[in-house]
DNA sequence: TTAATAAAGGACAATTTTATCCGATTTATA
DNA sequence: TATAAATCGGATAAAATTGTCCTTTATTAA
């Protein structure tokens, strides 16, 4: 409702990737759609753009698979993810659908809008990969049901 | 972003449905599309939903068209016309799309995406059409370009 | 009572998003 | 060097959303 559902997969793709390579472990587009319950086939697509974007890793041929480097982990935050699949729509885009909104022209919401949309943009900026994986290698989270 | 595109255009006919109310006018479907700047037909279908849901006020007929009653412009909160069109998926649905996502089997985000969503929740709840056409009234605002 | 006006509603079309399929490319290893 | 495993990329299909068209229904006013 908020992020496109190929935004989705590729949020829960990234997260499962980043925690199994804390493991050391490559892993399959296959691997990762039944770990996150997603279409293998679209998954595939969304992570060749995080690829593209440099936000996981990917090798090709036998033991080939995706991965995540340590140190990326902490510097990918979700508004990477985001824009590199949904585009900047989330940050820049009017409520109300207006092709010109802003403080001199606002839509009736606008006010209202920057509001939640600054708490969103922090949060998806200060959120990293590293963080959500940790919660899903203590058993505190979930991605999938 | 946030609402479907029938949903914006919903809240943008009913505030303009409101502003003229006020001002004792009854609008057609072609005044309000034009207006707010909108597909006329696809226009006419989300103001039936409105009016299936007593968020509008229809008459046919000559001299017919779109009008809300001044109580009604306080009672009804955005969050109505939200659900009316878009459903509650924006209330229920988990961020990253996991059919079942609450605390105790929380996706990874669950927590900050609470936060957010609980502002927004309320940000609609408490705003009322009354509110947004006087700002349109008064000048404020807009609802086209 | 008739003509004109406006919403209601059903069927259909276009576009976008989501999803699948399959051949090409890369690469590890036997 | 041959084979198999894996991603890449293009074409296509399915589903959902957005948008159009046309007929029916209700109602006003001449």
């Amino acid at each position: 409702m908020m992020f496109s559902k190929a935004c989705e997969y590729g949020i829960r793709a990234a997260v499962y990737i980043a925690l199994q390579s804390l493991e050391g472990r490559r892993v399959s587009v296959t691997e990762i759609a039944e770990e996150i319950d997603s279409p293998v086939a679209f998954t595939a697509k969304i992570l060749q753009q995080l690829n593209r974007n440099k936000i996981v890793h990917s090798v090709k041929g036998p033991t080939g698979g995706f991965e995540i480097e340590r140190e990326d982990m902490d510097s990918v935050k979700l508004n990477m993810i985001v824009k590199a699949i949904d585009g900047d729509q989330i940050y820049k885009g009017c409520g109300l659908g207006l092709k010109e909104c802003n403080a001199l022209q606002p839509c009736p919401l606008h006010d209202k809008f920057v509001d939640i949309r600054t708490n969103l943009k922090k949060m998806l900026q200060n959120t990293s990969l590293y963080e959500l994986a940790m919660g899903l290698e203590v058993g505190l989270t979930y991605l999938k049901r």
